[in-house]
DNA sequence: GAGTGGTCTAGACCACTGT
DNA sequence: CAGTGGTCTAGACCACTCC
């Protein structure tokens, strides 16, 4: 016989998934639920966790629980990496006119980005055998938030390292007021001589930790998305680093590869 | 004042991160934690209900709660579908050497492909869309796993798509006892003439539904990748088209982008 | 059999939302 | 204020693992 949390979730979830619960729909109250299937509340309470760990519902403390409305999904394509950098070569002025966020996302200028610190770091274990550098070496560390204007939830958390001996001829680049770089990362590069020949891009998914729930006001039943961009330039070193941070219910990530022609 | 539950899994969590506690350790039992924070073993379970769900640790009925260990990962690159389309022109003995999973995830022949069905479906909303055709056109339908030799729980669900009257003039293709094909669908494609030029990949990350976890052996605390391939010809036409499940705690994707030379 | 986590009860009281 | 979900108690009994 199966369990008396499952069976309620079971008889929730289907009704939701047959849309005899819509989203936005309020679900009957704990004490209901508990009344009807004759189990106590913790019970019930039980149930509910089930179906909110698989994202199907939220709990709004005293207004009640409800189906989930599908948020508002962010495009990110690889298409933007060869974009930016034709976008390096262009006129200053041009550059200024649009921002890469926009481009990359689909999403228009109503975009912002916040520059939330800058400033040095040490490679830590990771990033020095992602760089070929040795640990402790001194990097120059952006930290920002993306988000979306009529919302409050940023969504993406970037972390972005550049190796200080090697950008420091170009005084531009370690000085916090020249904020945010106009034309982007790679027409910096640019001013250094440095031209990239290919972007790697590892991606993982887990549950979000206290910090990254916070941060992305993520709700209980949902994932989070981190990817590393590694750019090599045409003399294959790691020039840049990216940590970035993505909400799983709201990210859609679009990689093309184009293959030789026979 | 914080919560008890949050202040005993901070406790813990803590721990866990300055390494008191290691993985694969087991923690003390439930009663033993309620009494040390003078509470209920209800709020000591809360507790570790929050710890699990960030995928720190692992309940085992009957034998205690532990510290999760990381799971192997598995590699999946993009690189895979221009060596796959390389791979098509070779002498079928050649192909039926290696298999293309191997590649694509840099293990050896250890693993293996269980074909679990094969057979014809009618294209959905969503497989209509990117095929380009009208709901309900036939497809040609096969889903199967992938697994690790090693483990019992398989790496990746597939479900992958062809339209029938498109591959019809290959009998083979429809003959299932000619199943696994070999030297996959690239070479298959081949012999109807048909060339690829792209591949898109879309990537997002959920929780898992119960089904997922499963068929995947997913603990609680773990995040579903979910990926849909669409192959292009030179025509432009979107030919194959996949949808892979893989579990997001074992799962590691490489995209490269080239990017063109000044 | 001893020890562990899993399920469940029947309540109490608190905190938040809306009227 | 009534109604909702959030936290917590003090126990009972079951199911599983290991010795």
């Amino acid at each position: 016989m199966a369990k008396a949390y499952e069976r309620i979730a079971d008889e929730l979830r289907d009704a939701i998934r047959a849309g005899q619960l819509g989203p936005g729909d309020r679900l009957p109250a704990e004490t209901d639920l508990a009344a009807r299937h004759r189990r106590s509340v913790p019970t019930v309470r039980e149930a509910l966790r089930l179906l909110q760990d698989e994202g199907l519902i939220e709990k709004q403390h005293g207004r009640g629980t409800f189906v989930r409305k599908p948020r508002t999904r962010v495009l990110r394509t690889n298409l933007r990496h060869q974009w930016e950098k034709n976008r390096a070569r262009e006129p200053e002025q041009e550059r200024l006119r649009t921002g890469a966020t926009e481009h990359a996302t689909g999403l228009q200028v109503n975009d912002l980005v916040f520059h939330a610190s800058y400033g040095e770091a040490k490679a830590d274990k990771s990033l020095a055998e992602a760089f070929g550098v040795a640990e402790g070496t001194t990097l120059v560390e952006r930290v920002y938030r993306t988000r979306y204007a009529v919302e409050t939830a940023p969504f993406a958390l970037v972390s972005s390292y550049l190796i200080r001996d090697m950008v420091a001829e170009n005084p531009d680049l370690l000085d916090e007021t020249k904020e945010p770089w106009p034309g982007g990362t790679q027409s910096q590069l640019l001013t250094l001589g440095i031209e990239l020949d290919r972007i790697e891009e590892r991606v993982t998914a887990h549950p979000p930790t206290p910090e990254e729930a916070e941060e992305l006001e993520l709700p209980p039943g949902t994932s989070v998305i981190v990817l590393r961009k590694i750019s090599y330039d045409t003399d294959n070193r790691a020039v840049e680093i990216s940590d970035v941070t993505l909400p799983g219910d709201r990210t859609e990530m679009l990689f093309t590869t184009h293959l030789e022609r026979w």
